[in-house]
RNA sequence: GCGCCAGUGGCGGAAUGGUAGACGCGCUGGUCUUAGGAACCAGUGGGCAACCGUGGGGGUUCGAGUCCCUCCUGGCGCACCA
């Protein structure tokens, strides 16, 4: 028996499911469904991405506590998925709140820390100065927290990391491996990752005994140096100026209007060039970024737009060291290097080589590798999260926790105000005597990022009420995920921890897994047109109707204006409800209508029309399974062989809008002509195929025709028939069609270019021009050339 | 700016380099009626025709929607990444 996990992107309980999420697991649940069907040993679970801030604001807001709202929603929207149909492993379900869930993951984090891939280390970090806390970047809007719009403000915090960055170059060549995988998605990560093979270069500064290091991936156009840059957060800055002095030059970059304008501030330091040992000024520019490479650059205008523009402000020297006009600076592309007495005459690639191999001899320099992957701040200062198993002692030292020392439960009593972190303001919790030094020690109180919960809860699965967090054996064995299917919204976050830490695990626990999911499919997000009134005011699109010509709101008979289709969204109203639809249409025709009007990753509009055109679909089949009678046509079981595969071959692609052209296809013909199947086998070989799709619809056909709910299995192809035997063969002349003749496969040529010849549309084509080639591709088209 | 993806009827979309437009929606005409969120039948790329048609222009090929070059348009992602 083949193993197959099929896995759906876990949903944050927020209360209620969306179109979105029907769509994502119908889709996972028809790939579930037919790998059932034939037989393999399947693995489909459901869980909850439980943690997480909403629950803490809901809290605040409706007077409430986080667990008791994400108990409730939970709740409810299992009752929404079970309405769908969906053939889950409800005994597997996981929940990342709860504690077999988290304190596993406390063990990881032990885990990880004695594998030196878990470090503190001070940050810059968005920090909301009225709710106290730190606010993850999307939580910032205009430089404004989102919920207090107050000024959010960059300050450095003592943070929890993961080395992540130990596994870049891991991370970016086994993309190569996931052949599987949209490229969109491995593009996207491969950006994020973003290597780049340059130099590091040492400059002295003069006078002192500092020295600065600069990254270039352009250590090619050294010679044309003028002048280095760097970051105010460049530890150099806080050894030359004073803290009031950086903070007004801090203020003087934010106070800057257009963001891309340049601004340097000149300091009272100069740099030595490392070749010509002339004197360079140094400023501190706004532009410099202070978290990649090294915050340093040198700046050679004549071929670096950034650096160009900041020396024509600056009035600084402009040194052309590739060759190019004037009128061309800045010039970037490659060149033959001219004013750089080592390289002249070389190309970029050369002049690169070289110029490193002298650098390297002189000890000013050397080859270097560069990402713009940083490591993953994982503190949150919130209470609803994965307590961080580390304690603090009065001296400032801290000891992470014993796994015996596990777990640290989450306090329910917690007094939330929207202000700080609760758990700091909890002193019964936090304060505790060290088993170990019998000292006064205190909890760590930041949680762990929620992204954390989502990196591993696929491996969870495996063994959901395990006494440890996976056991390597099962692992080894159903990892890694066959398909896993989500929005694209998870291109980098996600999908690159969870393949993080599937890697850092394997490091540790010596498991033969080197990533996580083989296949990922990402399906297309669900639009509706949007509606508004006069006053821009957005109406649902239930409460919109058609009379006399015009769009009104039912309600108030307003005017309504009608608006593209957008991704539905809460904000403008533009969506329908699952259990609403559910009502209308059934499940079967709401099934169907999420995999018919366009490919399962791109977009689907949801229209009226659609879901309509759906229930009449099922309508039909219904309806033609009541028809008692059977009589059969010549080709009813090639059709039927064909169908079959068809099918098949597409739920094996995600072509699943095929599989329902499939449908109609042969339903078409079946009542075209009058081909009728009632309680006939191939009735039940129909309803094996439907049943991924439709299966409610399929259990209660069966059940009035077979009085059985066994759908059975998957059937199997008899090929020969796949094999067509009379054929339309295409005739062409000179490339274009002119005809096409019924024969049989496998004709011979000879034969039948004889009978072609008598056709008059190709005699007239021929005349008195002479053929001079005949291209028979056998049984499939005969293209005659001629002069 | 850089990167990725995509441009096919009125619309959503089909086409291992081999009959472009499967299938659906919509529309047109008709049938029936136990008036339904019906159902059924016929038609539906353009043109009177020969023919012309897959964003524009070139190329490869016996043959291109499909492969190559180039330009245009749209979407998404990243965005001063040195």
């Amino acid at each position: 028996m083949q193993k197959k996990y099929i896995l759906e992107m876990f949903p944050y309980p927020s209360g209620n499911i969306h179109m979105g999420h029907v769509r994502n697991y119908v889709i996972g649940d028809i790939c579930a469904r037919y790998h059932k069907l034939k037989g393999d040993e399947v693995i489909h679970p459901m869980g909850w991405d439980a943690f997480g801030l909403p629950a803490e604001n809901a809290a605040i807001q409706f007077n409430t506590h986080p667990q008791d709202w994400t108990f409730s929603n939970i709740q409810n929207m299992k009752d929404q998925l079970k309405k769908l149909d969906l053939d889950l492993d409800w005994d597997r379900e996981l929940a990342t709140c709860k504690e077999d869930y988290y304190r596993y993951q406390q063990e990881l984090f032990i885990d990880l820390y004695n594998a030196g891939l878990a470090y503190k280390k001070d940050a810059l970090v968005n920090w909301d100065p009225e709710d106290q806390t730190v606010l993850a970047n999307e939580q910032v809007i205009d430089g404004k927290g989102w919920r207090t719009g107050a000024l959010v403000e960059q300050k450095v915090l003592s943070q929890w990391f993961f080395k992540i960055t130990n596994y870049a170059e891991e991370l970016l060549n086994d993309l190569d491996e996931l052949t599987l995988w949209p490229d969109k998605v491995k593009t996207m990560q491969k950006n994020w990752i973003g290597k780049s093979i340059g130099a590091e270069i040492k400059f002295q500064i003069v006078g002192k005994d500092d020295q600065l290091n600069i990254f270039t991936t352009r250590p090619d156009t050294i010679y044309g140096a003028t002048f280095i840059a760097i970051s105010v957060n460049h530890n150099l800055v806080s050894k030359y100026l004073k803290e009031d002095e950086i903070e007004e030059i801090k203020k003087i970059f934010s106070n800057n209007i257009d963001d891309k304008e340049k601004q340097g501030i000149l300091l009272d330091i100069k740099c030595l060039h490392p070749i010509l040992e002339k004197e360079m000024p140094v400023y501190i520019a706004n532009f410099v970024l202070d978290n990649y490479g090294e915050g340093a650059i040198f700046g050679c205008p004549a071929h670096d737009e950034r650096d160009y523009e900041f020396a024509v402000k600056y009035s600084l020297p402009i040194l052309k060291v590739i060759k190019c006009e004037d009128n061309e600076l800045p010039f970037t592309q490659d060149g033959e290097v001219i004013n750089s007495p080592l390289l002249n005459g070389l190309k970029k690639t050369e002049a690169i080589k070289k110029i490193i191999e002298y650098f390297e001899d002189k000890n000013i320099g050397k080859e270097s590798i560069n990402y713009k992957l940083r490591d993953w701040g994982v503190s949150r200062q919130r209470y609803w999260g994965c307590p961080i198993p580390v304690i603090y002692y009065e001296d400032g030292n801290y000891r992470v926790l014993d796994k015996s020392e596990l777990p640290v439960l989450l306090p329910y009593d917690v007094n939330l105000n929207g202000k700080g972190n609760a758990l700091l303001n909890h002193d019964s919790w936090r304060k505790i005597i060290c088993p170990k030094t019998n000292k006064v020690a205190f909890r760590e109180t930041d949680t762990l990022d929620t992204f954390v919960d989502s990196s591993w809860y696929y491996i969870r699965f495996l063994d959901n009420k395990l006494g440890k967090p996976f056991d390597t054996n099962k692992v080894n064995e159903y990892l890694p995920v066959d398909k896993y299917i989500g929005g694209i919204e998870h291109a980098i976050l996600h999908l690159l921890y969870s393949r993080f830490f599937m890697k850092a695990l394997r490091d540790i626990y010596k498991l033969n897994v080197n990533e996580p999911f083989k296949q990922l499919f990402t399906q297309g997000m669900i639009t509706h047109k949007t509606y508004k009134t006069q006053n821009e005011e957005w109406v649902m699109p239930k409460d919109v109707i058609f009379t006399k010509g015009k769009l009104i709101r039912d309600k108030t008979k307003e005017l309504i204006q009608e608006g593209p289709s957008e991704k539905m969204s809460k904000s403008k109203k533009n969506v329908v409800e699952p259990d609403e639809i559910l009502e209308s249409y059934g499940i079967s025709a709401t099934r169907f209508f999420m995999i018919s009007d366009s490919p399962p990753d791109r977009e689907l509009e949801w229209t009226d029309e659609g879901i309509q055109s759906s229930k009449n679909l099922v309508r039909r089949i219904e309806k033609y399974f009541t028809i008692d009678k059977t009589s059969l046509k010549e080709d009813t079981e090639k059709i039927i062989e064909k169908f079959i595969y068809n099918i098949e071959k597409n739920i094996l692609n995600f072509s699943l809008n095929k599989c329902v052209a499939d449908i109609y296809t042969l339903f078409n013909y079946l009542e075209k002509e009058k081909v009728f199947l009632y309680d006939s086998e191939i009735s039940k070989k129909i309803l094996v195929c439907l049943y991924p799709i439709v299966p409610k619809m399929c259990l209660n056909i069966s059940k009035e025709l077979f009085k059985s709910v066994e759908i059975g299995n998957w059937p199997s192809i008899n090929t020969d028939l796949l094999l067509e035997t009379n054929i339309n063969l295409p005739i062409q002349v000179k490339g274009k069609l002119v005809t096409t003749i019924k024969t049989k496969k496998g004709y011979i040529e000879e034969d039948i270019l004889k009978s072609i010849y008598e056709i008059d549309k190709i005699k007239n084509k021929i005349l008195d021009r002479k053929v001079l080639k005949v291209i028979n591709v056998q049984d499939k088209i005969i293209n005659i050339i001629t002069t």
